[in-house]
RNA sequence: GGAGACGUGGCUGAGUGGUCGAAAGCGCCUCACUGCUAACGAGGUAGGGUGUAAAAGCCCUCGAGGGUUCGAAUCCCUCCGUCUCCGCCA
């Protein structure tokens, strides 16, 4: 959500992001209703005025022929009134169809582009392993060593459904807990927060209207979030917060759901793409000036560059072009993480910053210096997604003799050094 | 699941039909006082919208949404949430 003034002052800009994001939006079209809706303001406002004028000279002792002409007169402007009200109300119904709609403006530094395929690298790191042999999927590795079990796991759970077993199941604990670990060091503070979350939180965070699809819904209209972003933004809306306290960083661990209702054939074998799955989120509210936003998405990227790093996985870092930014995100690099058995980085985070997009539809604020209220600003990335990144760890460490050697810093975690030995 | 109570500003808490966006206290800000700090004293202090050069003014908001009334924090209905007791279950 953006301010109306705001809008109507920089329409262009609103058009031009619109443009870049290939997000279908007419501006000219909400300032038109924005016009109607201040006309009919103005004209129910000045009615209630009158209203309440009129009101307060009743409740004085009057003569008992002036105060009959005056109910009179207020039977009459009630009638005008209602009509124009429910004119309003109608207006205002589109208006926040329409408001809903708008996108943020992405970032100068956006490129241009329709899809992920525009999206561009912006640095490289780690070494890709070499192997003397030909590498194995995570799917052979993990059937080899019994660390997952799908046919059972589409049995039980249905189509994309997985268990994960044995060193399987302890390396995915191990990852949560070093993640964790991590960034309570650098500051974050440790959440388990909801899946289960209303409507609102889902529109406060932007994944509403426009991604109903991919969310499993409840039979008492609550919904499972795709991420513990959402809840963790949620936590602080309608509060004011103090201005000393911020920046709040939050290190969010909770279960993940996605119907992935517009990739079906996509990603059909193994982890990379399933409906259910965990996530530790970094999730940052700071003062709402662009150079804090900035500061913190390149802190909350690096963040995790510097633990896939520790772990020794390759990856590199892309810069989402427009087409491939959400509506209220105004600028996002995707981490992605190599998987020898495709020759390919696949995406294993996402770091993106909103200014007050989200918290003002939450209503997030803080008072500044000058004791003025502002929306804080917020912005989020990916710690890390389990089971996928099982895939990258279990592909780029194995061995000839297939056994997988565990990452330094995980070792301790899952108290051996190589699965299969 | 059943019965009851409650939901007011940054916080505590008064307010059951009229000039109440709201007493009082706490907190916070300004001034005065003091060698400095604290206490005491004086004043100020909700948010949003509209409007404007800026203001003033006007409108809305006492959990949310409806209704009754010339007029609602106050009366009625629905929903949400909190608390207490009972039941059920860990």
């Amino acid at each position: 959500m953006l301010d109306i003034k705001f809008i109507r002052e920089n329409k262009e800009l609103i058009q031009e992001g619109a443009r870049k994001k290939h997000i279908n939006f007419d501006v000219e079209k909400l300032i038109e209703t924005d016009d109607k809706r201040l006309k009919l303001l103005k004209a129910v406002e000045d009615m209630r005025a009158e209203q309440n004028r009129t009101s307060l000279m009743i409740g004085n002792n009057l003569e008992p022929a002036q105060r009959t002409q005056l109910l009179n007169e207020m039977k009459i402007l009630k009638e005008d009134m209602k009509n124009q009200e429910d004119e309003l109300k109608s207006v205002m119904h589109e208006w926040q169809l329409s408001m809903l709609q708008v996108p943020n403006i992405p970032d100068i530094s956006v490129p241009e582009g329709e899809s992920d395929e525009q999206n561009m690298e912006v640095r490289v790191v780690g070494e890709k392993p070499v192997f003397s042999f030909t590498p194995k999927s995570h799917l052979e590795l993990m059937e080899m060593h019994d660390l997952a079990d799908f046919e059972r796991g589409s049995k039980v759970s249905g189509f994309r459904g997985y268990f994960l077993k044995n060193d399987g199941a302890r390396l995915e604990m191990a990852l949560w807990n070093y993640f964790m670990d991590s960034l309570v060091q650098k500051g974050y503070r440790a959440m388990i927060v909801p899946s289960l979350v209303n409507r609102e939180t889902l529109f406060g965070t932007g994944y509403l209207p426009q991604g109903e699809e991919d969310l499993y819904k409840t039979q008492d209209g609550d919904y499972l979030a795709g991420t513990g972003e959402v809840a963790t933004m949620a936590y602080y809306s309608g509060e004011v917060l103090e201005k000393e306290k911020l920046p709040l960083k939050f290190a969010s661990f909770s279960p993940c759901f996605r119907r992935e209702a517009g990739a079906h054939g996509k990603d059909v074998k193994g982890l990379y793409r399933v409906h259910e799955f965990f996530k530790l989120e970094q999730v940052v509210l700071c003062e709402a000036s662009h150079e804090e936003s900035v500061k913190y998405h390149e802190e909350v990227t690096k963040n995790v560059e510097d633990l896939l790093t520790e772990l020794g996985l390759p990856y590199h870092v892309v810069i989402n072009c427009g087409g491939d930014l959400g509506l209220g995100q105004v600028k996002k690099y995707d981490i992605e993480v190599w998987v020898p058995s495709q020759e390919k980085y696949r995406e294993t985070h996402s770091a993106s910053y909103f200014h007050d997009f989200q918290t003002r539809r939450l209503n997030i604020r803080y008072k500044d210096t000058e004791g003025k209220m502002r929306y804080v600003h917020s912005l989020n990335n990916t710690a890390v997604a389990t089971p996928r990144i099982l895939i990258s760890i279990l592909e780029n460490n194995q061995q000839a003799d297939g056994t997988i050697k565990i990452p330094a810093p995980l070792v301790k975690y899952m108290g051996k050094e190589y699965i299969g030995k």
